[in-house]
DNA sequence: CTAGGATTTGGACTCTGTCTAACTATCGGA
DNA sequence: TCCGATAGTTAGACAGAGTCCAAATCCTAG
């Protein structure tokens, strides 16, 4: 498991061909050291924690263009926010629709069959997965 | 196939337990009529075509008792606008990111193995599988 | 040091959806 | 028939997420 610092965050920035500056580093360090599903008014909080830093544009501007660079993934599960996630790699969701919370789940056992032909001239982007779940009362 | 018409979405909205209203019944009758995805404005349009009947807070309020009552369903896969259902069978859906358009995929021959079991205290209320797709340039 | 492109910013703005308080329609009973 | 009670509808104010824009700031190369 990696240390995540501002250092690099730098170099992931750079490796994903954006310019790192104070506060796309800051953004990208409060998802990827968190390794959680947050919402643009949760990043807002967190790199705003202490003293003002961040407007409002920067950091949708830096969430669409982390989005944009594959830097991270979106998830709609919510019909008020959007979920920003640092996962990128292929894996599903569970929602609790109670309390908002939204974990991983491993793709690795998960198999999808029989999904029918795509229409002409259209390709896959994406499958989400959604598990929508509430307590039990 | 079974014809829609306002005798029919009458019956249906008591059978579901809703007090079918002139409103009622033609938001009903937008939805089922058409078999498709609509948002909660294009329900508004097709509502008021002619002439303003229904104002929106009716239109929203509809939606959700439709929706508490299991009458529709709602789809979750734009972040900026919530699409209803007026299918509440198993299915899938298949959502062209470019153009916004949402199919259905028929659940039929559709298996999804090996999810992990749900943490305690917790139920399932749904699994919603989105196949997003794009067009080939 | 300086010019120029990239980035950030506050604030106005848009859009979806909710809320509220007033109004209307409907229905059962006297 | 009239009456009151309840359910439903309405306009418009409001809330929250997200976008837009023009001005200010930050780099960086020269």
């Amino acid at each position: 498991m990696i240390q995540y610092n501002r250092d690099n965050m730098a170099e992931l920035l750079r490796a994903h061909d954006i310019n790192p500056t104070h506060q796309r580093i800051e953004i990208a360090y409060a998802l990827f050291s968190r390794q959680e599903h947050l919402s643009a008014d949760q990043v807002m909080a967190i790199v705003n924690g202490r003293h003002a830093e961040t407007s409002k544009a920067t950091v949708y501007n830096t969430l669409n263009l982390f989005l944009e660079k594959g830097l991270i993934r979106e998830v709609i599960v919510d019909p008020s926010k959007v979920f920003y996630d640092p996962n990128t790699g292929p894996h599903h969701h569970l929602y609790e629709v109670d309390s908002g919370r939204l974990t991983d789940i491993k793709a690795d056992d998960i198999r999808i069959e029989g999904l029918p032909d795509l229409p002409q001239g259209v390709e896959t982007v994406g499958i989400d997965l959604i598990v929508r779940v509430k307590r039990t009362a």
